[in-house]
DNA sequence: GACGCTTGTTGACACTCTGCCAATAGCCGA
DNA sequence: TCGGCTATTGGCAGAGTGTCAACAAGCGTC
């Protein structure tokens, strides 16, 4: 019954582990899933959970890393059209990630330092940065922090309008879109000075 | 040396035992405060957390939702005041809210749902839906399901905001209420049709 | 093809934490 | 002053977590 015992390369086992662990915490909060299930999911001992991982919670951080980030693919060639057509087209993108992606990076929305730590705020806030970037290069505006540092928080709101649009149906696509291109021109063209 | 039994009203024990999770929780993350430690600090037994809150999870999260909701404070008279004088006005009493009122509010912005179960989330929902009713009610706006649902995303925006000019600076007050003034306007003007 | 070394992997041990429940003892009313 | 109601305690049983010495899979070497 015992599976014969397998003896993988670090990179690989490591692997193996960590997507099993996005797997239970996309639908199980951190406290109800115990390292031995864990183990079992992932097809080992509880031993190596510490061993590579050291922590269960750092083994928690590690699994929201990486399903919080968002997918870093090109964008459809934006090239040459006026901003507010590439903001819709980039919207239009993410509204289309958001769906296709999966639910944790919209569920990345809500109360991360409410664990009192700010470690996981950090780990959100590490896709958000990337998130700007992503914009500001479809945009193709400058990776400028100040531009950055507005978009961030537009990540925030992009998020906590899919959670509107996708699981409570208070949008429709269209609204959501017309909402979110509205805002990133806003935040991207205002003088604050 | 042990503190003399004492015995108080239910309402009372329970406020104070809220309190002390409150406290804990402020600062460090959910699994690494004990419930012997949540008891002492309460000064009571761990026994009594089960009693009055059944299970750890439920004091948490029964200390989130406290946390959580701004002031139900009355905002300054806005009668009479054109709508975007009242927007300006709204956000900068929130602005100030979050400076004094304390960095829960603000930091419940980040993975709530990362958890897993929707269980904080729906925590941090109900904060913003009740966010989004009194910036309502402050604009003089009817309380509207469909502006409601567009508040709320609002709500998230203005922590993830909050967050940058508090803790990272990289925003001037200034900056961040022009921000938020001109977004509020946008989502309670725009037609999505 | 057999041996031995490196190191990935295991299993058990010690400890802490959690939820439960019967026993205890404040406080109020009679 | 006494009795009863119930808030509060303390200890028990079970589960979960991190550690570590022992084990063995796979590779290089002869």
């Amino acid at each position: 019954m015992t599976a014969a015992r397998l003896r993988l390369a670090p990179s690989e086992r490591r692997q193996q582990i960590l997507e099993a662990a996005q797997t239970l915490y996309a639908t199980r909060p951190y406290d109800e899933v115990s390292t031995a299930e864990l183990a079992q999911a992932a097809g080992v001992t509880r031993g190596l959970i510490n061993h590579y991982f050291g922590d269960k919670r750092e083994l928690f951080l590690a699994a929201m890393r990486a399903s919080v980030l968002m997918p870093e693919q090109a964008l459809p060639g934006l090239d040459g059209k006026p901003l507010e057509e590439r903001a819709r087209l980039t919207m239009s993108w993410i509204l289309d990630a958001a769906t296709t992606y999966g639910e944790a990076w919209v569920n990345a929305s809500g109360a991360a330092n409410l664990h009192g730590s700010s470690d996981i705020q950090a780990v959100v806030d590490e896709a958000d940065d990337r998130a700007a970037r992503l914009v500001l290069d479809a945009l193709g505006l400058p990776d400028d922090a100040e531009l950055r540092a507005r978009l961030r928080p537009a990540a925030s709101l992009t998020k906590s309008v899919c959670r509107e649009w996708l699981q409570h149906g208070t949008f429709t696509r269209d609204e959501a879109l017309n909402l979110l291109t509205a805002t990133v021109l806003l935040f991207v063209t205002k003088e604050t000075s």
